[in-house]
RNA sequence: CGGGAUGUAGCUUAGUUGGUAAAGCGCCAGGCUGGGGGUCUGGAGACCCAGGGUUCGAGUCCCUGCAUCCCGACCA
């Protein structure tokens, strides 16, 4: 990509509003453009860094076996109804939407009273389940109060993954494998060291409920990690909401010594039994002939939190960074030239063609009427994990500069040595 | 939904006891530059959030509304 054909711009301020970190580096390097209060437009940057963190929790998703499904964004009042979520005083959350004459609709915030009716079609014995069915979508929910960013939105993407069982032993074994994809996530998002599974009430819908909170500095959550845990290697933690000092102890080892967290929820795990199974009657057949009520797990992860949250998390002074695989670019490409008759920008453009043959995704900074400064910034600020000087300097040994963004680590390679070091 | 703060050029802001709007950045044209948002000259760009009110006169004072951010409540 040329920099000088990508739209966005980067900013040196910061918009007036933009309190959160997120916020305000996001729309900095035109990553992400906001539309009103919580609902923000992604841009080409930007989407492909959402793209990679969802393309991450769709390999987890599919490598446990479970089938990508897109439901419906829009459902019908009945659905709500059947369910009592209809009403603003149980669900307030949920946006509900003029249709033609009388009808409403909702703009779906979750998708159990979509999904749960849609399997009535094709359950119907002990012989089709278990199986589990996810979906990447858009949600809609209609908070009283949006705030930091990305990180809490009225409209924002979400992967939601809905278990079907027939009984509570089988969710539970389920329930662990979703555990060790989720792990796996976190573990490829370079967010494994902060990430702490967290026991949390499981609101109005079941007793079961965990969260799996990244620690940071301006998270949402307190949360309280047990020290025992920890010794033993385990990120485990209690959310303040069911957490009593002196009485709680951690459910995984017995501990009884914690330290408090700021935290953000990234995900949100819940054995839903048959709370939705039974309004929609839900059922399937036995092998003795009788009916009974599915068992339900859903398990959901915040696709564009996480990409506030590993803002928030690994962006410093300077703008973006970015965990290895989730950076827009793979490399990020400045010849320091005056005019593009030049070697230092005929070489730099080569091998910038070189490389984006052999299928890396580069960027390559061609606006050469910009000053050095302006250029070097917008590097930093744009977050690609390496970045290649080709200037007559470095043309006199022959060789380029590659710095590396995570460690301000500079090398002076031979062009050669560093195609391969790619491949 | 309660409380607080803020709305002035594309962006960030200044604007005195009320007298008809200023700067930096960005943008456009042209120089000089070239390893960290460089520099000089010239230029374009504002119904001062909206609607009422007070006043000879409102960016400024008053009322109402809207928007945004923050705190709280809320948060499948």
């Amino acid at each position: 990509m040329l920099l000088s054909q990508l739209f966005t711009k980067t900013s040196k301020d910061a918009a007036h509003d933009a309190e959160s970190k997120n916020a305000e580096f996001l729309a900095r390097a035109g990553y992400v453009s906001k539309t009103m209060a919580g609902v923000y437009s992604y841009l080409p940057l930007g989407l492909r860094v959402l793209r990679s963190i969802e393309q991450v929790v769709r390999e987890e998703m599919d490598r446990i076996g479970s089938q990508e499904v897109w439901l419906s964004a829009l459902s019908p009042k009945e659905n709500w109804e059947t369910t009592g979520r209809w009403d603003p005083k149980v669900f307030d959350v949920l946006f509900h939407v003029p249709g033609a004459g009388d009808q409403e609709y909702a703009l779906n915030p979750t998708h159990e009273e979509i999904i749960t009716p849609l399997m009535k079609q094709y359950i119907r014995s002990y012989r089709d389940l278990p199986f589990g069915a996810y979906q990447i979508q858009t949600k809609f929910r209609n908070e009283l109060r949006a705030k930091s960013g990305i990180l809490r939105g009225r409209e924002f993407l979400m992967k939601d993954l809905y278990s079907f069982h027939t009984d509570q032993a089988d969710l539970d074994r389920y329930y662990e494998v979703v555990m060790g994809a989720y792990d796996q996530i976190f573990v490829r998002l370079g967010l494994a060291e902060k990430t702490y599974l967290t026991f949390a009430s499981g609101g109005s819908f079941s007793q079961y409920s965990h969260e799996y909170q990244v620690v940071l500095e301006k998270g949402e959550d307190t949360i309280f990690i047990s020290i025992e845990a920890e010794k033993q290697g385990k990120h485990i933690a209690i959310n303040k909401e069911i957490f009593k000092p002196g009485e709680t102890k951690c459910p995984v080892t017995g501990g009884t010594e914690f330290r408090e967290a700021k935290a953000s929820e990234a995900a949100n795990i819940f054995k839903l039994s048959n709370k939705f199974s039974a309004p929609f009657e839900l059922q399937y057949t036995k092998e003795d002939g009788s009916r009974s009520d599915v068992i339900m797990g859903c398990y959901g992860i915040g696709i564009s939190r996480l990409m506030g949250i590993l803002t928030e998390a690994c962006a410093d002074e300077a703008g973006l960074r970015w965990p290895s695989g989730i950076a827009p670019v793979d490399m990020h490409i400045v010849p320091l030239a005056k005019t593009a008759d030049e070697e230092s920008y005929t070489v730099a453009k080569a091998l910038y063609e070189k490389l984006m043959k052999a299928g890396k995704r580069c960027l390559f900074d061609d606006r050469i009427d910009n000053s050095v400064g302006s250029r070097m910034a917008d590097a930093d600020m744009l977050g690609s994990a390496l970045r290649i000087v080709v200037s007559p300097k470095t043309l006199k040994e022959k060789k380029l500069e590659v710095k590396n963004r995570w460690t301000a680590e500079m090398a002076l390679m031979e062009e050669k040595d560093f195609s391969n070091l790619l491949t």
